[in-house]
DNA sequence: TCTATATTTCGAAACATGTCGAACTATAGA
DNA sequence: TCTATAGTTCGACATGTTTCGAAATATAGA
């Protein structure tokens, strides 16, 4: 497809990983910490462990990995190991991106 | 899913429409008109026909009705019959509330 | 070293999507 | 009314996605 810039098709693919409802929710559980509607700027605690993130989620632990891994390999979000369990966030360079696709800003390039 | 607020439903499928190279390229067509990177105003500018939309992308005429019926029917894009073309074109609502999902601004409805 | 906890990988089943061509509908103009 | 243009609907096929359970891996602590 020589019509693409090689943005879009890392765009489609967020917009594809976002695109499954729980794969939403796990992202929307990141971008949002304490009060509902709130965002707060302190980095652990917009930490959340795998398990974590899957509270309340009524889907198997293996089918929850596999959200979390596509959400990861389309660049939404990043993971550590840290002892027993492995730790997400989001990169709020990400959130910019997304925000400013939409808002007609497209010069901000995608960090990786 | 009981997890989900309505809203996140409407999105999920937002995101599921953009999540195709093709429909994507479609959507972003509708959003920059004549300077690439540059967003003006004058709503007649921003309206394609079908037809238009579909020039230079490889795909069957019934492949780009397809896709432009799921940006639609995802909210995406408004769809209107002038004579013999069918027009299409952005709500600027729709780009300001997905703008502000990521930008945190989560209040902002979406209007259909 | 053994065990419990946390997470991932794999393989399989059910279901959804992208694509096309053929046939159809809608409109404008000769 | 006939024809050409613009889009849509339908049915079929190939491919991709979601989900699970079972088995595997990683780590911390007894």
């Amino acid at each position: 497809m020589s019509n693409y810039r090689n943005d879009d098709q890392l765009l489609a693919e967020m917009f594809k990983a976002l695109g499954n409802p729980h794969r939403l929710l796990l992202f929307h559980r990141l971008t949002t910490c304490c009060q509902p509607g709130t965002r707060c700027d302190l980095d652990a605690a917009m930490r959340f462990s795998v398990g974590q993130l899957g509270e309340g989620l009524e889907i198997a632990p293996s089918t929850l990995s596999h959200h979390l891994k596509a959400l990861h390999q389309a660049g939404l979000i990043e993971m550590e190991r840290q002892g027993k369990q492995v730790m997400c966030w989001i990169e709020p360079a990400v959130l910019s991106r997304l925000s400013g696709y939409f808002a007609g800003n497209e010069e901000i390039p995608i960090e990786r």
